[in-house]
RNA sequence: GCAGGGGUGGUCGAGUGGUUAAUGGCACCGGGCUGUAAACCCGGCGGGUUCACGCCCUACGUAGGUUCGAAUACUACCCCCUGCACCA
């Protein structure tokens, strides 16, 4: 590739590159001295599950290290213990060293889902922020100035509306960019969500008589809700260690018309084939709704296989086009005997309270062996030579098979 | 320390002595429809018990008292926010 189709190729679903002719700089004399670039990624200790929402990021690693350049994935455990500044958090809870580990072992199988691990260090902003003593922070705090981390909107906004604004969150942005000098990094990718802290890393690295990195920003991906971003907090979020099955349904219970930025985002397909698809769906040519199975399958196969993302499509079109019963149920067992239905579904988890497990009955929503439920003062007999098939809503489904000797239900009368 | 404001169900947010298990939005769940766990429409949404009408618990920061009756008024305490002061 030449420079030019390598900075079109990266820029493809980047919202802004700061500044695009330093990347063209970097690019050239990375490709004359034959030294590749070092390109960081900052990460949080604390959530260690990546969801689709920070893909769209690791995907642009991804395609520099395409074009033969060195990926830093920087878990920031320090950072970590002084708290985002996120302004609603309460203080985080201390993460121990060992758990810290554990959470930077389940980042790694998850990012080399997409990264290649020969391409990539893993580093630990603790090596030297512990090395650093109250006059070294001092020190750093001392080449930015008030004004500089006033900058940052949500701390002016804060602090024009009267809210709390804590010392220790102005020293976040502070840590943040000093990561980029310890590094050395020529770019730093980030949501754009990230901008100022990124911006912070350029500024120190002047400071330190670095070469400024090049700050590379990604949009933010809207959670499956589409309408705030996607985040697990939100419980709006795809996960990519979830289960093919649980992925396609939930790809598919997006909207129509959120499906578009998750292709633009989530897949290799291009701009233009995209823009075709939309067309041909916007006047009736195709069903939008096999255009969404084809985006649920391209990101199953990123995360699992094509065989599962095959799997899952057939198993999705069994239970919810043709209504029929999945390939695989989960069995349990309950002691044999006569149970009352609302009983039954709390004995078995399919309902939390009796309550509740009443009102799906009501509603309608309990089957059983494909019967509907209605009353719940039936009797339901569960014998040990006959499992029993019990659905709950569309989704839910369990085989209960009765067993002798354990707890033993008997209905009075 | 002083002054003011505030702590309500998963969440946001009403309610300021009595049909208040607590309006409404969101989230979530069930049903219908369908092209999907889209959209749209309908219903539900603390728990226990009853075939059912219902009954009984628990809940509005914590504890206590007032009252026939308190989320609501009172007392003490805890926590959060804002301003001022103190301290540098």
């Amino acid at each position: 590739m030449t420079i030019d189709e390598q900075i079109e190729f990266l820029r493809k679903g980047a919202v802004e590159i700061i500044r695009e002719e330093d990347l063209r700089a970097k690019l050239e004399r990375s490709a004359r001295t034959g030294k590749p670039l070092r390109v960081k990624l900052g990460a949080d200790p604390t959530a260690p599950d990546i969801h689709l929402g920070h893909t769209v990021v690791i995907r642009k690693l991804r395609h520099f290290q395409e074009l033969g350049h060195t990926v830093i994935f920087l878990i920031g455990d320090f950072t970590g213990l002084i708290g985002d500044p996120s302004g609603k958090s309460a203080t985080r809870p201390l993460l121990t060293r060992e758990e810290i580990n554990a959470n930077a072992e389940t980042y790694k199988r998850q990012i080399f889902k997409l990264l290649d691990p020969d391409k990539t260090e893993i580093r630990f902003n603790s090596e030297w922020m512990d090395a650093m003593d109250a006059v070294g922070l001092v020190r750093l705090a001392s080449h930015v100035t008030v004004k500089q981390i006033l900058e940052r909107d949500d701390f002016e906004q804060r602090l024009a509306e009267n809210r709390p604004l804590a010392l220790h969150e102005v020293l976040y942005p502070l840590v943040m960019g000093y990561d980029s000098v310890a590094l050395e990094a020529d770019v730093e990718l980030g949501g754009t969500d990230q901008k100022f802290n990124l911006l912070m890393g350029r500024n120190l690295q002047r400071e330190y008589n670095q070469e400024p990195q090049v700050v590379l920003t990604t949009p933010l991906l809207e959670g499956t809700d589409g309408v705030q971003k996607m985040s697990k907090s939100l419980g709006n979020y795809i996960g990519i260690d979830e289960p093919p099955a649980e992925m396609f349904g939930k790809i598919m219970s997006i909207s129509d018309e959120l499906m578009w930025p998750y292709y633009e985002l989530l897949t290799d397909v291009s701009a233009g084939d995209i823009e075709q698809m939309r067309s041909r769906a916007a006047n009736g040519e195709v069903n939008p709704r096999d255009i969404k199975v084809e985006l649920a399958k391209h990101i199953i196969t990123d995360f699992h296989s094509k065989a599962d993302a095959d799997a899952a499509e057939e198993e999705f079109n069994r239970i919810f086009r043709r209504r029929e019963v999945p390939d695989e149920i989960e069995e349990r067992t309950v002691a044999a005997g006569s149970w009352k239905p609302p009983r039954l579904l709390v004995e078995v988890e399919l309902a939390p309270s009796m309550a509740e497990a009443r009102r799906l009955i009501e509603q309608g929503g309990v089957r059983v062996d494909g019967e509907r439920i209605v009353r719940a003062e039936d009797e339901i007999p569960v014998s040990h030579e006959r499992a029993i098939l019990i659905q709950v809503g569309k989704r839910r489904f369990l085989r209960v098979r009765g067993v002798f000797g354990g707890r033993v239900q008997q209905t009075p009368n």
